[in-house]
DNA sequence: AATCAGATTGGCAGCGCTGCCAAACCCTGT
DNA sequence: ACAGGGTTTGGCAGCGCTGCCAATCTGATT
């Protein structure tokens, strides 16, 4: 804009040594606080520090401290979506231990999307970063190469029925259907329909129901019927495909949803046909949003532990231990809905 | 772990230049698909980088291009929280375009802190990052004059309540307070109260609260009562608060909810009292959720543009027009509930 | 065959910081 | 006064990549 603009050139780590009257090693390690340095060294940079306004540059910073011990602390994490509130507290639970330890983290999302998840991880590991952070077990063949080959630490979350790469941290999805469907078999529901979202965006979800259908039928009381919106869940779509399920067969008793946010759709589409909850059909969701606890019928539902599986997940990347799943298990809330 | 690992260097661009026979800088262009090169050139390089697994160094890259025209691809963003479905929205927006742009994100949040807003500012700078997003007209005074030391573009979104630094991408809360107050008096509520979560937290929410308690006033309907749930917005404390305002003032004829999560805590609490909405109690809340259009009754609430908000501060970004505040207006959903 | 503009290409100096190592100090004890 | 062991310090070579510029090559033109 400005031709005669001194081309500002940006505060450096060398401007700063200068104006103390010191190296740029010892600037550098008294800004580290790593190595020995005297008090009056170290209120000398830090006044030319304030003075100038210096801003250390990371970028120059880890690529020097790269290819020794330091190495980078910046962790790169994948998940599929920001829309399902499940995603940002799985990232909330990261921060807060990646603050702890001094980490930064930068944030990809998928949408889904197992090919833009790969190029995902392309992009994340060129910031060269010490460990990565990824949703569920399944990948592309291009994806677990190039995780493979990056050679850093790799957690793969939320989802613990398979084989991992190298560290898992989550729980059984299967095992939630499974013991969803126990809980409504021993309430004595018998005809039971399910209402889910798009499979084939949400690998986990169909663990689920896969577990869910298979108690259901070993018990002698096979899933009566399902029906499946299209599109990602939410309310609105849970309450449309609630009453389609139901318009096909009101002789239903129970229903389990893929998770609460379908859930509590279901429980409004109740609510305006009067449809007496439990009474007449019962309802179980998953995951324990803070709002199924709030409906004047508190949701039965499943409680995931979120915040810990995020937490959890970087605390096993900056350790390093060995290769491993570590199961954080689930808890199911009785509510009143089912 | 193991002593005898040949310290395996990552491949590098000079590894990959020497495997396809070509310069360095050859390589760099190609990879980057700027300047001239041959088909033949073109070839050998994007056979080598699949051969050898070449990850580009992004940390290098932006290292070495910074300081010239080209600059960093690369933008810092900074949320106070993950929690309220709102941010993860504009982040999706702004992901969104960032993606089109072809540029990186980094994201902070700053838990609805102003001192570690400053220090995430600090942080983010360090990236040297192209432009800075935040959220919000207020910021530490410290925090101010780094952003405006910095030199680089400045976006604050969701608020045009005040004067911005740079550029501010948002909307009107006294704004959206005022005509909420408006659209109720139309209908003929007269003993109005507010429920709200804590306020020190949420200057966007004080901010829709003096619009809607001046715009009652003015009309002779003063604002009849308030109730401020301790601690951020949930249904649960929406559902809580409403019951305490309501054991006060039992003659309230309209509640105000500080957004629709807590309206919705709100809408539970009627449902579970029995209270008629909106004949003996009307609801209004704020953002127009997904989950309170498929309320039984749709809650009456103000749409706003989150991810527009997103997608427009990275435009804005990366043109570089003057310092602006963009108004990207609200909607308000005339539901059922008020 | 010589000439010339334009297309391709390679070499190399940094970008700002950290790691390594040698140099300079600072105290003791003798 | 001098050696010996720790504490501080500064110099400088990279980290991997891009920008700049000169060198080389290409094909068409004269």
């Amino acid at each position: 804009m400005n031709v005669h603009e001194p081309e500002r050139r940006l505060v450096t780590l060398s401007d700063v040594a200068r104006a103390a009257g010191v190296g740029e090693s010892t600037v550098s390690r008294v800004l580290r606080n790593q190595g020995s340095f005297s008090k009056r060294t170290q209120d000398r940079v830090a006044e030319a520090v304030a003075r100038l306004g210096y801003v250390p540059n990371r970028l120059a910073g880890m690529l020097a401290g790269s290819g020794s011990t330091a190495g980078a602390k910046l962790v790169g994490i994948i998940i599929p979506s920001l829309t399902n509130i499940v995603f940002p507290d799985l990232l909330r639970g990261a921060n807060a231990a990646l603050d702890r330890d001094g980490f930064q983290s930068v944030i990809g999302v998928s949408d889904y999307d197992p090919a833009r998840e790969e190029a995902l991880i392309g992009a994340l590991l060129s910031w060269r970063p010490a460990g990565l952070i990824v949703t569920g077990l399944e990948h592309t063949a291009g994806a677990r190469a190039r995780l493979r080959a990056s050679g850093i630490r790799i957690v793969e979350m939320i989802d613990t029925d398979g084989d991992g790469l190298d560290i898992v941290v989550g729980f059984s999805n299967r095992g939630v259907g499974c013991d969803s469907a126990r809980h409504l078999l021993a309430r004595g529901y018998r005809r039971i329909g399910y209402v889910g979202h798009d499979i084939a965006l949400d690998l986990r979800a169909a663990k689920r129901l896969a577990g869910f259908r298979e108690t259901l039928r070993e018990a002698g009381h096979p899933l009566a019927e399902t029906e499946i919106a299209p599109g990602p869940s939410s309310a609105a779509a849970g309450r449309a495909a609630l009453g389609r399920l139901l318009a096909r067969r009101p002789d239903l008793d129970a229903v389990y949803f893929s998770n609460d946010d379908m859930a509590l759709g279901g429980y409004f589409h109740c609510l305006a046909e009067g449809v007496a909850v439990p009474g007449r059909l019962a309802l179980f969701g998953f995951n324990a949003l803070d709002i199924a606890a709030a409906m004047p019928q508190p949701l039965t539902t499943i409680r995931t532990p979120r915040l810990e599986i995020g937490a959890v997940a970087v605390e096993r990347l900056a350790a390093d231990g060995p290769a491993e799943t570590v199961d954080l298990g689930y808890e199911l809330i009785a509510g009143a809905t089912a």
